[in-house]
DNA sequence: CTTGGAATGTCAACAAGGCTGACGTAAATT
DNA sequence: AATTTACGTCAGCCTTGTTGACATTCCAAG
């Protein structure tokens, strides 16, 4: 930590061999965040896309879908095969919009937020295991730089997530 | 790291939202992380797959078929039908063992290497710009809590690429 | 020296989840 | 009245993952 802020030092994080661990380490950090839910997921014939479906939809109850589609960053055709089994399957239940009835606002049943529970506690639990590891200093750190690394369209999708404290 | 041992502080970052938004940033800085790779892939009829290969090729120069699959973690199957294409398109070439002759080694054509440098560099721009943002402070955060992240698996392949000093 | 297991490749079939393009409808806007 | 917006849908394609079965070559151990 000390030889950190000595000026000499501060460059060292820029070398080559750095940014590539920094990569590598994502790719595998991905993995595990990944690795919980999708268990989960596989047992009951969904797949990581039904996921963050309902994820933001849990995130921003009564959301439309275009705004999910922004959110995501896929078309709507890919969206819409999803959307399309959690109504089926009673999780996801639309209702029209009340000052434009062209839009369909999204909200989770008992049954989607029952799922959605599940799943965001085991991806939580990591986290929270991750972040005690690691420390309060250093989540602050892992959240400026992620934050740093989205396309500014998507940083504003998620600055626009409930509070953006922290 | 201070503050972690004083009690009253010590739970607070830890909130559901503390954790959601953290579940998101990965997200959105994961879809950033791959967007300019991607870009150039898409042009050259590549994708995802190829990357990650030709990125731990580079990498660990030599390495065996089955040290990779160990690494990106997915079936021989699927491997082999990406590396078919590296080495038919001369990216790739596999030099048979010496000790173990049912081993094939594999490494990157200067070709290959050029793809390699080439992907690397828009994604190590990125990268840089987001550590150059954040600073060294940050960037040692967001390496600690990416890796408390990790599958153990996962963390012993991370681990043994090059040095782990950071 | 034989035999079992390891390292690898290959064929086939399938699924999830991206994509594009084209078309349709209802409601809002101009 | 005409246009645009929000949304859905059909059809087809691609990449990348999966399982299962089978073949080859070679190392290593009995």
């Amino acid at each position: 930590m000390a030889e950190n802020a000595t000026g000499g030092e501060s460059l060292l994080f820029l070398t080559d061999e750095q940014l590539r661990k920094g990569i590598e380490a994502m790719f595998f950090a991905y993995q595990g965040f990944t690795a919980d839910p999708d268990r989960i997921l596989d047992t009951l014939e969904y797949g990581r896309a039904h996921h963050r479906a309902v994820h933001f939809i849990n995130r921003s109850p009564g959301l439309t879908v275009s705004s999910l589609l922004a959110i995501l960053g896929v078309t709507k055709q890919s969206l819409n095969r999803v959307l399309r089994t959690l109504f089926e399957d009673g999780l996801v239940e639309a209702r029209v919009g009340k000052t434009d009835k062209r839009e369909r606002r999204l909200h989770l049943t008992e049954k989607g937020a029952a799922l959605e529970r599940s799943l965001s506690d085991a991806q939580r639990a990591r986290m929270r295991a991750a972040y005690r590891a690691a420390g309060p200093q250093a989540v602050q750190g892992f959240r400026m730089v992620l934050e740093a690394m989205m396309d500014p369209e998507m940083r504003r999708q998620y600055q626009g997530l409930k509070e953006n404290n922290g």
